[in-house]
This record gives structure tokens, sequence and C-alpha cells, in this order.
RNA sequence: GCGGGUGUGGCGGAACUGGUAGACGCGCCAGACUCAAAAUCUGGUUCCCGCAAGGGAGUGGGGGUUCAAGUCCCUCCACCCGCACCA
């Protein structure tokens, strides 16, 4: 056997340029085929592409392949989520212009993605920074204004009063500015919304429908979306014209209400703190607090005597004192609640804190409430209603819809749902974002854009020398005429979270160059995506705005569909171990040897920590270039180790020894058939019909072919990549072990021979297409169909049963395939192993399953 | 706190609706080839006892159902992830 390894920077290039040339995976219009729509999540044009996305395009395109081979006319696009803040920052560090870097770092990564092999419909690429894609996102935009689906509000943001912009919570770490420093305040601006809450209902109903999405993401956006159905309460207060509303989902504790409180954040305590600086200190306090989670685990609860009392809606007489409390939050139903400390642990907490009454409203059925104290804990369960007046021995539920029907006809109060979702805010004072298409009139106020205008470009000639956006402090591009009244008049300033660019990049792949959004008979042939790939990190909101966006697009008239993504999968992060100095300083992996008693640095041989491994990070330097491993090893390795080791969905531990393993199968791939190639029959004589007649050995070798034809198939076709691998190396094995004697066997060699290599095509293509042609086969596999798994040789003649004895094993049985279980049994009985141990006994009973087991009780 | 997931050899992981636990790979051991090494090939490799034949134990711990449990039920433990003062 050849000692030789292919030469895998020309092969892999060479079946590049011949797929490329041959236009193989450019998607064919309408047609006869049923469609497949395969969509990896695009990138960010980062600089270089990183292991998870060699991962995750490494999916997708065997998905794209097999689905191809299957007889699908297969959408495979890809392109790139190009604007955003990276580019900004780049500008201001490194003095390039956001788009140069941007352009530059798209030709370094299309490079890179080209070199993986994958087979892309290149034709189709997109960039969002393009005006190409945006002009058609600020059409967009105007037919969500128009359907009353974006608005402008006042809303309560983050700002950074150094770099004079607004950042995201994200962007806000530990009170601060993640860039300046600077300790961020709370501002009212104005901003652009997008009415996703408009869809709540729907959005949260259809998630039971997607079978094809991991449960895991469905209830991230359940909870996300987060239903809640309760009431609002309208309370009068004592000497005061104002009324208060409060949300609750338990209005049957109404009777146990003892406090009200308010949010720091109510208007009503705004008005109040105008007249006593006791309380606007307090509410200062409460908005200088952390809000990070072990803040608010910690966090104590507060609250001020606003010295105002709260009326009981059906006890006359009784009132209760209302506070502003820090733990009451504007932004979820009214910025007000009624407090009712048995049944509510915050409410207790408050409760005990102030010294406020406490008392029981609902009770276990065995639990007497004449005289029965709760202690500090609230009860949150079942049981029956006291101490409540009319809602008295009620169930909780039956409570709940006898109060609110008591409210609505005292006209006090109604049943309502909740969400928490809220409606999206999508004005970003940034430069390398879609530019906000309205006008800003002083007598019409604001004016969209005229559809003839568009698109509004971003200028070229924009300074990063000062803070805040470029765009506001821009000489001339913000200064227009009203379209309207034809004053002078401003642009909005604003461009579009970056979020709303890869909200339907998946519908503008079907029509990428249409002079509209999107074509309807484009997306009514190719949408919905029939299977999505990406990170579990865009579970929520990525997933979720493109949820809003296909609904949105629907009111347009631009498409009809319920939803975007008909299948999703998450695939799991590429891992690598951590490397540290002594000083504690992170170390690249090429920086560390590696010896048997542990680690020291290559250069001065200092000792190293290994540390466990961990998603694959800059900041840790636990990377690995794919770009360098591709040199090394080649594409095909690359992408057979990706899928080799671990199941897709769970994370994958980089290892060199991993790599160095994939790289022997497809070097020894190469032998094995190269050899093959040499000793077979030439394709056209073995084309013309095969032997009738088989030796044994040659058949077992067919029979092992048409198993992994149909293993390798249910494996791609369940998401089992790993699964697929290990069978075809089981495929190999066998190729290897097979002696061929004689001119059959030859043919049974270069049959499966054939069959390894369209099976293993969708995941190492380079080298199978060079082995195809080494066969003597002309056209390219990447052409070919599927095999198909013949069942005449998928069943065995005859099976392995276990034999138990009490259920423990003790020999196994070669029989004939459904032999009579009597035989089975009478075989099982008569073995030594079975009679040595019954020791004369006779078998109390015996379990005949058919060619699988036999177990003998005694 | 709420919700979800995972736990199988030295390691990554297989195991269909309960039916031979450990496929396949990595690592390791031995052998072939070689002056030697690398590469490659062959064989072995869950653990314990045994030269062997064979026997015993074993899927995070404990208990249960069953002829039979990695798989089903109860219970406990560990780790990971998501959400979180949502009234």
């Amino acid at each position: 056997m050849s000692n030789e390894r292919y030469n895998v920077k020309e092969t892999e290039a060479k079946w590049q340029q011949a797929w490329d040339e041959a236009d193989c995976f450019a998607a064919a219009p309408p047609g006869d085929k049923p469609k497949y729509y395969v969509l990896e999540m695009f990138p960010y044009p980062s600089g270089r592409i990183h292991m998870g996305h060699v991962r995750n395009y490494t999916m997708g395109d065997v998905v794209a392949r097999y689905k191809m081979a299957r007889g699908f006319n297969v959408l495979h696009p890809m392109g790139w989520d190009a604007f955003g803040l990276p580019a900004e920052n780049a500008a201001m560090e490194r003095k390039i212009h956001p788009r140069d870097w941007t352009y530059e770092n798209i030709a370094t990564m299309r490079g890179q993605l080209k070199a993986l092999g994958l087979s892309i419909d290149w034709s189709r690429e997109i960039a969002t920074c393009h005006p190409g894609y945006y002009a058609h996102q600020q059409t967009l935009f105007l037919d969500f204004l128009e359907a009353g689906l974006a608005y402008k509000k006042e809303s309560l943001v983050n700002w950074d009063p150094v770099d004079q912009t607004v950042l995201a919570n994200e962007q806000v770490i530990d009170g601060r500015g993640w860039r300046s420093g600077a300790v961020v305040e709370k501002r009212t601006l104005s901003q652009w919304f997008f009415k996703i809450t408009a869809f709540a209902d729907d959005l949260l109903e259809r998630l039971e429908t997607m079978e094809r999405w991991p449960e895991r993401v469905r209830l991230m956006q359940r909870n996300w979306i987060g239903r809640s159905s309760g009431a609002f309460i309208t309370f009068e207060l004592e000497g005061r014209d104002e009324k208060l509303e409060v949300y609750t989902t338990r209005p049957d504790t109404i009777f146990g209400m003892t406090f009200g409180a308010l949010s720091p954040n109510h208007p009503l305590t705004a008005s109040l703190a105008e007249t006593d600086s006791e309380l606007a200190d307090f509410v200062a306090l409460c908005n200088s607090e952390a809000t990070n989670e072990e803040a608010i685990e910690t966090a104590e609860k507060r609250g001020y005597d606003t010295g105002i009392r709260v009326r009981h809606p059906f006890i006359a007489d009784k009132s209760v004192p209302l506070y502003v409390a820090n733990f009451v939050l504007m932004d979820y139903g009214t910025g007000a609640i009624f407090g009712c400390p048995g049944h509510d642990q915050r409410d207790m907490d408050f409760a005990r804190k102030y010294g406020l009454e406490v008392f029981p409203v609902v009770l276990p059925a065995e639990i007497d409430p004449a005289g029965y104290e709760l202690g500090d804990e609230a009860y949150l369960g079942e049981g029956r209603i006291v101490n409540s007046g009319f809602l008295d021995e009620l169930t909780v539920e039956d409570a709940k819809a006898k109060v609110i029907e008591r409210f609505e006809a005292d006209g006090i109060g109604r049943g309502a749902i909740q969400y928490r979702l809220r409606d999206w805010g999508v004005s970003r004072q940034r430069y390398w974002g879609c530019p906000i298409p309205v006008i800003h009139c002083e007598d019409c106020g604001i004016v969209p854009v005229p559809k003839a205008d568009l698109p509004v470009l971003l200028p070229d000639d924009v300074s990063f020398d000062k803070p805040g956006n470029p765009l506001d402090h821009h000489p001339t591009w913000k200064q227009v005429d009203c379209p309207r009244c034809g004053k002078p008049a401003r642009r909005d300033s604003d461009t579009m979270d970056t979020f709303v660019d890869s909200s339907w990049y998946f519908a503008r792949f079907c029509s990428p160059r249409a002079e509209r959004p999107v074509e309807r008979a484009d997306v009514d042939y190719w949408l919905p995506v029939d299977q999505y790939i990406g990170g579990i990190e865009h579970a929520i909101l990525h997933l979720l705005y493109s949820r809003f966006y296909t609904r949105a697009m629907r009111r347009g008239d631009h498409l009809d569909l319920d939803e975007p993504f008909a299948g999703l999968f998450t695939q799991g992060m590429v891992c690598h171990e951590t490397y540290r100095d002594e000083k504690g300083a992170w170390l690249y992996p090429e920086q560390v040897r590696k010896d048997a008693g542990g680690a020291t640095t290559l250069e001065g041989g200092r000792p190293v920590t290994i540390g466990r491994s961990e998603s694959m990070s800059k900041s840790k330097r636990n990377v690995i270039d794919p770009e360098a491993i591709i040199a090394t090893y080649g594409a095909d390795t690359a992408r057979l180790f990706m899928l080799s080791d671990s199941p897709p969905d769970r994370d994958l531990e980089w290892t060199d020894a991993g790599v160095e393993g994939a790289y022997r199968f497809v070097n020894r791939v190469w032998r094995l058939v190269g050899d093959a190639a040499a000793r077979c029959p030439s394709a056209q004589s073995f084309d013309s019909g095969l032997p009738s007649a088989f030796g044994e050995s040659a058949m077992d070798l067919r029979r092992k072919a048409h198993k992994a034809i149909a293993a390798v198939t249910e494996d791609i076709d369940s998401f089992h990549f790993n699964r697929a691998v290990a069978r075809l190396y089981e495929l190999a094995n066998a190729i290897s072990a097979f002696e061929a004697d004689g001119e059959g066997d030859l043919w049974a060699l270069r049959e499966t021979a054939e069959t390894l290599l369209r099976l293993a095509a969708p995941m190492i293509p380079h080298v199978a297409e060079e082995l195809w042609q080494s066969l003597g086969r002309d056209g390219l596999l990447v052409t070919q169909p599927w095999p198909e798994a013949d069942s005449t040789l998928t069943i065995e003649e005859s099976v392995t049963v276990a034999v138990q004895v009490n259920g423990k094993l003790r020999t196994t049985l070669s029989l004939p395939l459904d032999v009579e279980e009597a035989v089975a049994e009478q075989t099982a009985l008569a073995h030594p192993a079975v009679q040595r141990v019954l020791e004369g006994r006779a078998p109390r009973r015996v379990i005949v399953v058919r060619n699988r087991i036999v177990n003998v009780v005694v």
C-alpha cells in the first residue's frame, strides 16, 4: 500500500475551481424539483473567521450537499451582517473609514470561507451595509410606519455623557460606560420603536406548533414574551383627586392588601417629589442603585412613606399607606402595586421591615384561619379564601374570576393579559447603520422620506474626532427641505439597531438584486427557511425579531408566511483548554509546549497552568486560527473534525489529537480508494453490469456498504453527524480488511469504494471528488445522486442472539434470521454454558424475543 | 428563587419504541516494516481475580417496577445553561 499523501492544497483549490466553473451551487429558478432552503446565521465581518464559523458552516454545508444529492433544488446563500459598532471603533482607533474596514474584512473572510469549499451560491451574496440592501430596509421601515408598526416615543435610555451616546444595557458595566468609564445617566430621549407587542399573542401561540425548533429556545422565547393574566384595579386616594391604577396577577388577594407602592419612576412619585425634597433624594438613591444580578439578589427592600392613604375598594373606612418602593418597576404593569404580604414574598419582606400589617387571605383547607399567624414566609400555594368578605371559601381560581366580575360591575377594574415583552427600540445614535428615513419639520412634524427619494444614503465624509454621532454633527447631511411644505427641515440622524438588518436578510436572499425588498414569487417559493443553523446566543433577540419581521412584512403584503424558520438547529460552541503563565497572563496555544508532566512556555520554558476548556475567545487567547489549520491539514480535515468528535448540539473540544485523527482518516480514504482504483475494473466495464454471483466475503462487504448507506442517510437526516462519521470509519475499516480475490471481489471492492466516496462527499468533498476522478469517473461527484440502500442487502441472513440465564448474559448464538422461537429456545438450552449454569435444574420459564434474546429463568 | 439540560472506560462519545453496555475515534500497550525514527499496517485495551478456561462488578449515589433497566418510576447529589424584585 502506498505511503504517499495527497497534495491537500492543490487538490482542494482544483476542485473548488471546478465547482465554481460548473456553477454547481447556484440555486435554480422554481421548477420540478422540490426546494430546500438551508441557511446558517450570517457572520459579522469582524476580520477573520473563527472556529465557531467553521463548525456552523460545515454543518450547513453537509445538509446542503446532502439535500442536493437527494434531488432538491437547494438555496444555500451567504452574506454579511455588516453594520455595527466595531467598524466605528476601528475608525476611531486606526483612522480608517468604517466602510473600508468592513469591506476589507469581508474580502478576507470571503476568501477564508471559499477555502472551506462550501457549497454557497455566491451570486446571491449580500452585505447589509450596501445601499442595495439598506435602501430596501428603509422601504420596509416606511411601510411599518404607515401600518402603525413603527412609532416614536419618549423613553429612558442609558446615556454616556463622555461619548455622547446612548448605550445598550449590555454596554453598561457597573453603572459605567464600557468604553468611556463615565457614570451612565438615565435620560429621556425620543426614540423609534417597532410594535412587536402587537404580535405578542401570535408570537407566543405559534411556538407551540414549531416542532422543529429546540424546546429550549421555544421556552426561552415563551419566558421572554412573559404572558400573565390578571387584572387592572383603580384605587381611590384619600383626599386627592387623582386615582391609582395597579396591575396584579392575584386579584383574589385584594382583601389582604396592607399597603400600596409606587415605582420611584412613577409619574405620581415625580409630582410628589417636586414638593418633597426628602422623597426626591430617595428617588435619586433608587436610580443610582446597580441593576445587575448580584445587586438585585442582595438589594434590600426600601420604601418611603408618602403620607397618602389608599382606600380599600371593598372595605368601607379601610385605607392603607402608600409608599414609594425601590422594588417596584416602572416598566411592568402600571408601575404601581397593591401590597399583600401574606401571599407575596417581596411584599412580606417589605411589610416586616416597615412594621406593616400581615395576615393570610388564602389558607390550606386544613388550617383554621381564626387567629392564624403567618411567619416571614408568604404563602404561595393553593387553598381556600379566608378573611375576604364575599370571596370567603372560594378557591383561588374561582375568587379571581369572581372579584374581576365585581371590579367590572363596579367600574373600578378589569381582567387583563399582560406581557413582559416590550416594544423594540431601534434608534441608535450611531453612524455605521441604516439611516432612519424620516424628516423632522417644525410645522409638519415627522414626515416620512418619500419612497422616490430613497435610499437615504450614509454620507462618506464623516469625522470621528468628536464624541457622539457623526451623522448628527455632519455639516450639511441633516439639512433637507421638508417634503411636505418645502421649508427647511432636518433629517433624523439616528440609525437602526443592527438587529433590524438581520431580521429580514433570509427573505432578501430569495431575490437579492430585486428592486423591491423582496419579490413575492421568489419568497413564496423559497420561504420558509427549511433548516436554519446557528448559535444558541441568538435564541431570543434575533430569532424573535425575525419572527416579528415576518409578521410585519406580511401586513405590507411582502410575503405570506406564518414563520420564517421551519427548522432550527442550535449548534454547540468550539472550546479549547486555557493557558496562563506564572503571572496569570493568558497564553495562546502556540506559545505553549505540552509534555508529560504539564506544560511550559515554548520560549523560556516558564511554567504554564492549564485551565479548563472554555469557549474559544480572544480575551482568553484559547483560539485556533482556522486558516492555519486549513493551510496545514486542508479544509476536508477541518470539516471532518468539526463533525466527528461531538454531537452537533454539544460543545466541541478542540484537540490537536482530534485534528490529527481526522487528517489520518482523510489520508486513509485517499490511500484505500486510490488502491482500489488501481486494481479495479474500469468505470465502463463496471457499469456494463455486476457479476451474477459474488463470493461470501464479497457479499459481506456489499452488505456492509448498504447498511452504511441506510445508517449514514438516517444520521444526516437527524443531524447526528458524529454517528454518520463513525459509520464511514466502519465502512473504511471493512474495505481495508477485505481481501479481494478474483474478479467478482474486485467488482465488490469498486462498488464499495464508490459508495464510501458518495457517503463521505458532503463532509470531505474535495478528496471525495479527487478519488471519484481517480476511479475513472467523468463528471463531478457533487452532481451525483445520493446512493440508495438495497433492502435485500441490509438484511442479514443470520443474527447473533444473546442467551441469558436469569437476566445474566452467558453466551451468544448465531441463528438464522427469524428462526422459530422453539428452535431458538432449544438451541439455547442445549448450549454447554447454559447447561453448566442450570446444574440440572429445569427452567421455570424461557423468554424468547425473536432475533434478539433468549432469557432462561430458573 | 423559577425554568431547562447533562452525568456511560484514561478521554470525546455509541447504544432503535426496555433486550449482548462501551460502536467509532483519541490515547495507551505489543508486534510488523525500518540502520533508526516518522508515517503506515496488524493485534490488544471497562475494571477486579485468574497463566488460561472462566468468574465477579459496572452507565453520578440510594431505592423500586420487570424474565430483563444506561433506557421506566421515586429520591438524593454534582455540574452546566437560560431568566429573574415581572406584582
